[in-house]
DNA sequence: CTGTTAGCGCGTTCAC
DNA sequence: GTGAACGCGCTAACAG
């Protein structure tokens, strides 16, 4: 009679059963519980109370067979580990779990082969789009694999300009680390940046240039590039107050490096932000708010970037692909080493 | 002939045209690429050769549907924010990836609301099972619905003691850290630790006290209770000077207090680790090895308990439930702010 | 308004 | 060795 149970208790119930204890039709009893018409009130109640009482859920898995669109997504990333994955994937988490899709996660782990496993899986399941998230901001090569489903690349770009990416705005950024200080009424501004191999620092570097041309000043020394670290920035600032002790702000690559800025300072007696305004990227909070004092930085709006990448995968299933790299902006969060009172 | 194609190029292969292309019947060439027996090899081979030439890929709803197992579980954070769910996500996906199995990936934001939202979605979906990650160590209420399929809570665990949780040996933690200071001769041991009304606060002092018994030393002083940060240490690391000079030991909270505490320091000018030896908790990488000098820190093998939590999430689908609460150990990473020479 | 039928794509009996 | 038939759970056509 029942079918074989399985391993724990009951089956879980199907609208069958739920037909059944209802007394109606399988198809009177799908439709009453998705509210479709023609059903009779009264029926509709009896379904639903058979339904409670059953605790009833779709299955979805059927429903997505039937449909041909699984309500899905994949999110692949190259590298979990690094800290700029993460916001992005609440950012597109949030904005598909608001609906009806659920997201499936699957880590790379900066490994080709991993990573068409994954999509091959993914394509498996039937996930309704893809959105890569890369590592760093440096461009990407494409998915190895043919994939029949759109396809939106985040923070990392496709290298392949056909393909639909998200990006974050570092040109925009170092423009804007270098307006605030100018407006904060900085004349003598350095640039401590990191790993010369990324190009989110040369971007920031060409973003802060424009920027200070256009104030009508001239850099303080060269752009230092180093690491993204704070043992880097001590150094970098130790060799700076040295030969240009008349800096009055320094952009730094990131919070680490800034980090290791402003203990350089205070050590030479240099009062932040009185005497030099210092300005880090990320806006990594652990670092920002633990300095003395916190770290002014520009922030990519990750969760942001995250958001819109959902979103455009959902226009793009609707309806037609989006091409090319679009740009988000960043934004400023001001605290105590750029502007004393605030 | 053909159905109608989707909005996107061609409609994806089927078995059905598979067998077609191939010659055979869809039964045959379902034996021929699940490799089952009873298939001439030749025929096996054309069939091959007709899903690499159509691309084919199961459709893994088809196949759950049929199966009774959707392949799937799901990764429910409570705060995906939080630095301790991401190693732990690591671990699991790892864990899963390996196999045969998706995750799905579910942040509740901290909202019972959006939990149960989830947890329904997830049923729905079929998930073989559940992992539940918490956002910090003190136990959870169990999850609001009832579901049929194994549940494992990582980090958090249930206050529910049937059901089964995983965390990490805080207490072990505690004694691990006060052990390793004490074979590095440290006999005046302080400790600063972070907010109290955490039981990862709370059990790392246990674990410490212990251990210090054993050895037949006093504490330095009462546990200084406060905040996870950095100016808390900071704070607390000059009381400490002040009250008890003596001390040439501190076990801090977390890296974060470690950090402050090791600023203090030095601008007391007490030399880390010749005068004063620190040691943290957590081992987050930003902050242990870019202070002055490198943290020594406990490390709550967060990764592996996401491992580990995937592994009995198999077991318990597979067999029966595990109950109650199981400790992972913890794992000492020995820096430069204990030991000079390494 | 309700019930019957068909089929989504696949794996698994069972005959042949 | 191979193929026809059935059913997983559900929704969308129809028919009544």
């Amino acid at each position: 009679m029942t079918r074989p149970t399985g391993s724990r208790g009951a089956r879980t119930a199907t609208l069958s059963d739920v037909a059944k204890l209802a007394g109606v039709s399988v198809s009177t009893a799908s439709k009453a519980l998705n509210g479709r018409n023609h059903v009779h009130s009264q029926t509709r109640e009896r379904v639903f109370e058979a339904a409670a009482q059953l605790q009833f859920s779709p299955n979805s898995l059927a429903r997505g067979l039937l449909a041909g669109r699984s309500g899905t997504v994949g999110l692949l990333t190259t590298d979990l580990s690094g800290r700029f994955s993460l916001p992005i994937l609440m950012g597109a988490e949030d904005a598909f779990g608001a609906g009806q899709v659920s997201v499936f996660l699957c880590d790379a782990r900066g490994d080709a082969i991993r990573e068409r496993h994954h999509v091959q899986a993914l394509v498996s399941r039937r996930v309704d789009g893809l959105i890569v998230v890369g590592s760093s901001t440096d461009p990407r090569p494409k998915l190895a694999d043919r994939v029949d489903v759109p396809v939106v690349y985040a923070y990392a770009p496709s290298e392949d300009p056909e393909d639909q990416s998200i990006v974050p705005d570092n040109v925009g950024a170092g423009r804007m680390a270098i307006e605030h200080l100018v407006a904060c009424g900085r004349t003598r501004i350095a640039h401590i940046s990191g790993d010369r191999h990324y190009s989110a620092a040369r971007d920031r570097d060409v973003g802060a240039t424009e920027a200070l041309t256009e104030a009508g000043l001239e850099p303080v020394g060269e752009v230092a590039y180093g690491s993204w670290t704070e043992s880097w920035g001590r150094a970098a600032a130790a060799m700076l107050i040295d030969r240009h002790p008349e800096v009055d702000a320094v952009v730094c690559g990131n919070d680490q490096v800034a980090r290791g800025v402003l203990d350089t300072l205070r050590e030479h007696g240099r009062t932040v932000p009185e005497d030099v305004a210092v300005l880090g990227f990320d806006n990594w909070e652990v670092l920002t708010t633990g300095s003395r004092p916190q770290l002014t930085s520009v922030d990519p709006n990750l969760e942001e970037l995250g958001r819109a990448a959902a979103r455009a995968l959902f226009d793009a299933i609707d309806d037609e692909h989006d091409r090319g790299v679009r740009t988000l902006p960043c934004r400023l969060v001001i605290r105590e080493s750029t502007v004393r009172d605030r």
